[in-house]
DNA sequence: CATTAAAAAGACCGTCCGGTTTTAAATTTC
DNA sequence: GAAATTTAAAACCGGACGGTCTTTTTAATG
């Protein structure tokens, strides 16, 4: 791996923290230079714009998500495991882990509009892959009898992806994490309701 | 009302919408000189900074969601009915009514941070309203037993609250009303559970 | 180790930003 | 309707922005 390979990285993931955490606009390059100790020339080598640099940096932070949501529910064998697995992740990004924030694509949802058409369409495509790896997971879950059939699992989906990304906002807004738990214990206490009593 | 006071008014309600669609940080004061046809001077005769113009922009948001909110419960009898009515505004929301933009809680509170004290708190404050003017509803519910007293008043509304602001960021998102209608379709089903049988 | 290519620095540029000040126009007020 | 006052316009300002370009430094290559 070349030397500027790893100075893109680097600057990536300095920077999707940094847009994370201050947004994508209230960021500016000098920001960026700051953060990664670089200058601005040093930078551009390695984006044509701040905008190529701002997609490299949101898809970074959605590949580090995505990475830990897949290492969390690897080891789980039933749906509920699994998606009680998702929501300590979500628990933990509370907590600015694994990337400081919060949610990027609830953060992300809310700054970008038909003004910034390409990170709509990254944001859209994060929030496809997260909707149906939750959405496969309960087909799955009745599939093999662990969850009753009664279920919609559609609107099962958007509800838990709602209250979730809701309840960050609330926890980061006032900076306490008692409503993502209330969260949490609510979802964990609704989805055992459609646990089935025995599975075959 | 003299015409300066109105002229004030004028400012504020066009720049409200803005702000709310666009972003704080993201609207300059150009842009509102177009929205309002004024000239920078006209507009810093009023406001002393940008910030200002925004804290007042944002409260008339929130005086506009909150005039509109009292207006739909005013009608209503039960606690079950003034929730449902809260859901129903939320859904006119997602549709750009009363204000264009979606939720400005919801905005202000992904947009604001350590960096914009001013308008976190003032979003604070907000959520503070909207919060406690829910849990009063399900505290009286139960105090006039049409809400079974086992619900968590606390947790209900963290929920109630979550989940809506959760499925309209979701709406924004995809520009799509499945996303809030789905939430509400639960919301009212779920409230339903905590009916009571019969009144007294 | 010398040559070459890649990478980083730093000076530089035009533009747009929020904000100010001066000037002109439009309202009040008497 | 003239004087006083408020309101709006318009020219202006320094600074920060994103981005470019040239130069210097560093790293890879034979």
């Amino acid at each position: 791996m070349r030397k500027g390979e790893r100075t893109k990285q680097m600057i990536i993931e300095k920077a999707s923290g940094l847009l994370n955490t201050q947004g994508y606009l209230a960021t500016s390059i000098t920001d960026i230079m700051k953060k990664t100790g670089m200058e601005k020339g040093g930078i551009y080598n390695h984006f044509k714009s701040k905008q190529e640099l701002s997609l490299d940096a949101f898809s970074f932070s959605i590949k580090t998500m995505s990475t830990t949501f897949q290492e969390a529910i690897r080891s789980k064998n039933t749906s509920i495991e699994k998606l009680n697995a998702f929501l300590e992740v979500f628990l933990l990004l509370a907590e600015d882990k694994p990337i400081p924030g919060g949610c990027p694509i609830l953060n992300a949802a809310i700054e970008s509009d038909d003004a910034h058409p390409d990170l709509r369409d990254e944001t859209r495509k994060a929030m496809n892959d997260l909707y149906s790896v939750i959405l496969r997971i309960i087909r799955t879950g009745i599939s093999n009898n662990e969850i009753i059939s009664t279920i919609d699992s559609e609107t099962f989906t958007t509800i838990f992806i709602s209250t979730i990304e809701g309840s960050l906002m609330m926890t980061k807004l006032y900076n306490d994490t008692i409503y993502i738990n209330r969260s949490i214990g609510f979802l964990k206490d609704y989805l055992s309701k459609f646990e089935t009593r025995e599975s075959d």
